[in-house]
DNA sequence: GCCGTTTTCGGCCCGACTGTTTTCAGTCG
């Protein structure tokens, strides 16, 4: 199983600790890098070597011989080291917002604070007073924070950040004098979990903007409040917590307040990612500009900021007119996480949620969905499907209450008896996967469906070999179409398979399997990363909703980001087809 | 520690806000 996941948490806790240190801040950034490039990457690091991991942008010399040695004794010596002088629970006191490596090593060198509850105690009797730069409201904050981990602490999953978002943007659009307004940051790159809320706001009162962001009735706590920036702390109690995952109570929410001129700048800026912005910003020293959120300036001597002397930027209006600048299309914000975009000539046909003309995965009162067949398909209908599969789950999944072989031949009949005016209704099924790879129905059965997506349901966390061998065995099976959430992962909490993605890619390219892209939120299953791998390899996806009730239609976005971010074009994805060019395909299967 | 169409040294993105200060350090994104 790749360990890249384990030597870039390395190499990033080597960055933490040499922060702590008070290493030089080129080299932390060197490690935060490298370790970045190692999480990205899409084969194993462990099977590369020196030379191979030297190729890698932000991997050196040293770093490619930190990682070497990681993969032949599992030990990485400078990690150890390191690891030998800096107590692990100052790792926790550097995760607390608003303490950074100055501060917790002061705390650690003066007070000889190792932990959370060493803070804690001197915070309690008063001796964190003692330091440089302490005072009554610096420490109010750190107990906020502290408190605020305690309660909240974990991102917020894409399907929860989304609504909220929409609700405090279309709550401050009406606000005298608002003239722009949209989220930003990693939502708006549709990232699978949010660490906060970032909204842009352009205005001719920025004032009353401010106010009524900051005294919406969910805020908690005021963080900032100034010329350009509010933040806030934003209740989500209102919210059903048993969705949230977790006990994430509260998020911080971002206001800033933009000119209008900047707004593309803003927006570009504000999107990130800050790799991506970086890069940018590389590029636009090397034409002799500078980029920031206010535009794109000519380079000068002069110290004051372009915007404060009255410069004129060459581009900031637009973010098209930015990219233009650069020589560069339009970069779509679900691709821009500093990973090649940057090459494009012209802005790729990514898929979009109007090219999704089928819904593949849905579940009826037959097994555990709420809804009827023709309510089903009515509902699909809706959308402008022209086809929609029934795919109750199997037997094996009794506490879904799955469907035995005589209750399926059953089943199918009345899909097959059920009409809905304009929409295909194709009978299917969701077959469990077992843990050894055989499914669970019959071959004969299943050669009776119309569509078969086989998915991993229980033994969930078997180790890696197995679960490769395991999913490798349902792609080839000569009746399955559609590998159904192929990790079984749920966030934020369960891991799920991790089996060797591009063994698996590669069989269900050979085999005309599609993959499942599983658009609930809490699944997005498979994720942007092995998306993208396999749009490389020429895989075929299927972004489905995986229905169980109404709502869960709505969740297509969420699924469509996640498409997006892997570089999906909509002719890669079966549920873009026409309805002669899908159900074509599905017969394939069943020709032979 | 990494990198190079100014290439083996000398750079390395840029600005806002807070809380502490009397001009700025630390943190964040």
């Amino acid at each position: 199983m790749s360990r890249n996941r384990e030597v870039a948490d390395r190499l990033e806790e080597i960055a933490r600790m040499l922060e702590i240190l008070g290493e030089n801040r080129f080299k932390v950034i060197a490690h935060e890098k490298a370790a970045r490039a190692i999480a990205d990457l899409p084969q194993d690091v462990a099977d590369l070597d020196a030379k191979q991991l030297e190729a890698i942008d932000g991997v050196g010399a040293k770093i490619a011989a930190k990682i070497v040695q990681y993969a032949n004794t599992g030990d990485m010596t400078e990690h150890a080291e390191l690891r030998a002088k800096v107590p692990e629970g100052l790792f926790e006191l550097m995760n607390l917002p608003g303490l950074g490596p100055k501060t917790v090593s002061l705390l650690w060198k003066d007070k000889h604070i190792t932990d959370l509850a060493g803070l804690k105690r001197i915070i309690d009797d008063g001796s964190i007073m003692d330091l440089p730069r302490m005072g009554a409201k610096t420490v109010q904050n750190i107990k906020d924070a502290i408190e605020f981990n305690a309660s909240a602490g974990a991102r917020l999953p894409l399907g929860v950040a989304m609504p909220v978002a929409e609700a405090i943007v279309e709550r401050i659009r009406k606000v005298e004098g608002v003239k722009k307004i949209a989220f930003a940051g990693s939502l708006r790159r549709g990232k699978e979990t949010i660490g906060d809320i970032d909204i842009l706001c352009a205005a001719s009162d920025p004032d009353a903007a401010r106010d009524a962001f900051t005294r919406q009735p969910e805020v908690i706590k005021v963080l900032a409040a100034g010329e350009s920036k509010s933040s806030v702390r934003f209740s989500l109690s209102s919210l059903r917590l048993a969705d949230l995952g977790g006990d994430a109570a509260a998020v911080q929410v971002d206001l800033r307040l933009v000119p209008e001129a900047s707004w593309g700048a803003a927006m570009l800026y504000f999107t990130g990612s800050k790799e991506h912005n970086v890069r940018l910003r590389e590029r636009a020293q090397k034409n002799g500009w500078t980029l920031n959120e206010y535009g794109l300036y000519p380079e000068s001597d002069d110290p004051t900021p372009p915007q404060h002397r009255g410069a004129k930027a060459i581009a900031g209006k637009t973010e098209e007119q930015v990219f233009e600048q650069f020589g560069l299309p339009f970069i779509p914000p679900e691709i821009r996480e500093d990973r090649d975009e940057l090459s494009l000539k012209t802005t790729p046909r990514l898929i979009e949620l109007d090219d999704i003309k089928s819904e593949l995965h849905a579940h009826t009162t037959a097994s555990d969905g709420r809804l009827s067949i023709d309510e089903l398909a009515t509902l699909a209908h809706a959308r402008n499907f022209h086809t929609i599969a029934v795919t109750d789950h199997s037997r094996s999944s009794f506490q879904a209450n799955g469907l035995d072989e005589d209750r399926l031949r059953a089943h199918i009949k009345r899909v097959r008896a059920a009409r809905v005016k304009g929409i295909a209704i194709l009978t299917g099924s969701e077959v469990d996967i077992l843990p050894d790879g055989t499914l669970d129905y019959d071959d004969d059965l299943l050669a009776e469906l119309d569509v078969v997506v086989a998915s991993p349901h229980a033994s969930l966390s078997q180790d890696p070999k197995k679960a490769t061998a395991r999913l490798l065995k349902a792609i080839e099976h000569p009746l399955v179409h559609i590998l159904g959430h192929p990790t079984g992962r749920l966030l934020p909490a369960r891991k799920g398979l991790e089996p060797a993605m591009p063994e698996l890619i590669a069989a269900a390219k050979e085999h005309n399997v599609a993959l499942e892209i599983n658009a609930h939120w809490k699944r997005l299953d498979l994720r942007d990363t092995h998306v993208r791998q396999a749009v490389e390899a020429g895989c075929l996806i299927a972004i489905d909703c995986d229905v169980h009730r109404a709502e869960h239609f709505d969740n297509l976005r969420y699924g469509v980001l996640t498409g997006r971010r892997g570089w999906l074009p909509p002719e890669q994805c079966i549920n873009t087809w026409s309805k002669a060019r899908l159900h074509a395909w599905l017969k394939e299967k069943r020709a032979s």
